[in-house]
DNA sequence: TCATTTGTCAAGTGATCGATTGAATAGCAA
DNA sequence: TTGCTATTCAATCGATCACTTGACAAATGA
């Protein structure tokens, strides 16, 4: 029957990679490094917490394994360990948004009621991406969008989509994306899009998603219209 | 940018799933549940703790929404919620495997040393059973087997294997698989048909992942040799 | 060199967790 | 009813957790 301490410290092991993600604040860390990596203060202000409270968090991800760092000058930047931690961290939110009894109340609560928002699946996009009928919209940070994203998108963060509306053809229809579903950025620019006569919808996911798929990214400089950066994955 | 009170809830609700498989005891329920579904003293004299500790995990477990109850007279059976915290766990195992630092050191001192052991992938499994050269032996208990094995298996739970030696034919390739890679009956199942001259393997990793990957399983009574059961997936 | 920026470390506090113990409950069978 | 089995509930205790505060360390630039 083997060993029962040996089995327990085992598990214990494994468990240990759960409980890295058994925080809010680390689970809102997780899923902002699977955009790409950030350092320290960024993340610190993004989840608005102390950077040393969220220091201490990142170094708890360090310790179990689940992220890289880096040093640039004074600046330490955090990355996910690798691909697998996406997946697991898409597995989590899929199990949570399944089974977790009260995810629907607490996600409406956040995100508002998305009842009047259209939405595209990842393989409606995918078709209409092929037929090149669609202008699709990365609404996140340009940081993020440099780092890794849909190939053809078009970088309009959605703090500069109001002064950036007349690049946006009033006979195209749009599809905007953003970190994931439960991601606002993407809702508020299909708001205001819709809201000035375009026909807009929001991508049901976002680009780890997209990424996970393996279907089409791009990464580096921020797109003028046309087709740049190094294409990954056909 | 929303409100933080209300993002803060949506991510501690994420993170709940996450807290569920957070501990050693509930990892190894979760990982035994993924076998079939068990009443509590079963589970409890499984990953040996208290009835009443067990209780309060499963409750915990429960109240998350990870696993789902039945009553049976005065037995209650617990079972995973559904396919997808399969697939949590099986995400939450590999990246514990592939980056979780002391992992190998645990996982060595509870299974021993494996490199004396001749193990199988899935995929060579599947190709040695379309060509018929090769016998698969599932060393679960019985139970599970009828819960669940792959198509053609034969139950030869580890306890009856001693004396079931004779109907393992010396010049059949054997493969052995059990609960998953940190299962040990299919390393002691090896070992024994190895030392009593026979050619045998074990499965790299267990039923559930065989399960996972569509390949093709079975249910109900036990095999005597030839095929039956309901085949589920072909 | 000295000050600044960025991040880590250490200590402390209230809250939560895991396990134990013993009592309580639900279904079953006589 | 009475007893029996299987499970849950309630109270308790030490350990761990999340966050705060304030001091410390590493790289940069004046």
């Amino acid at each position: 029957m083997g060993n029962r301490q040996a089995k327990d410290a085992l598990y214990d092991g494994l468990a240990a990679a759960a409980k890295a993600l058994g925080s809010g604040r680390r689970a809102e860390i997780v899923d902002l490094l699977a955009q790409g990596e950030r350092s320290v203060d960024e993340i610190a202000a993004e989840i608005e917490q102390s950077v040393a409270n969220t220091s201490q968090h990142l170094q708890q991800l360090l310790r179990i394994g689940l992220v890289s760092t880096r040093r640039d000058g004074t600046r330490i930047f955090y990355a996910l360990a690798g691909p697998r931690v996406v997946d697991l961290w898409l597995a989590l939110r899929d199990v949570a948004a399944a089974h977790v009894a009260q995810l629907d109340r607490l996600a409406t609560a956040y995100l508002g009621d998305r009842g009047e928002l259209e939405s595209m699946s990842r393989d409606e996009l995918r078709r209409r991406l092929r037929s090149g009928d669609v202008l699709v919209l990365d609404v996140r940070p340009e940081a993020e969008f440099r780092a890794g994203h849909i190939a053809g998108a078009k970088s309009t963060p959605i703090g500069d989509l109001r002064r950036r509306l007349r690049d946006v053809p009033k006979d195209t229809d749009v599809v905007a994306y953003c970190r994931g579903p439960y991601c606002v950025y993407a809702d508020d620019a299909v708001r205001m899009l819709q809201g000035r006569g375009r026909t807009a919808a929001r991508l049901e996911d976002g680009f780890p998603e997209w990424a996970r798929e393996g279907l089409p990214t791009a990464a580096g400089g921020v797109a003028d219209g046309s087709d740049e950066g190094q294409i990954r994955r056909a």
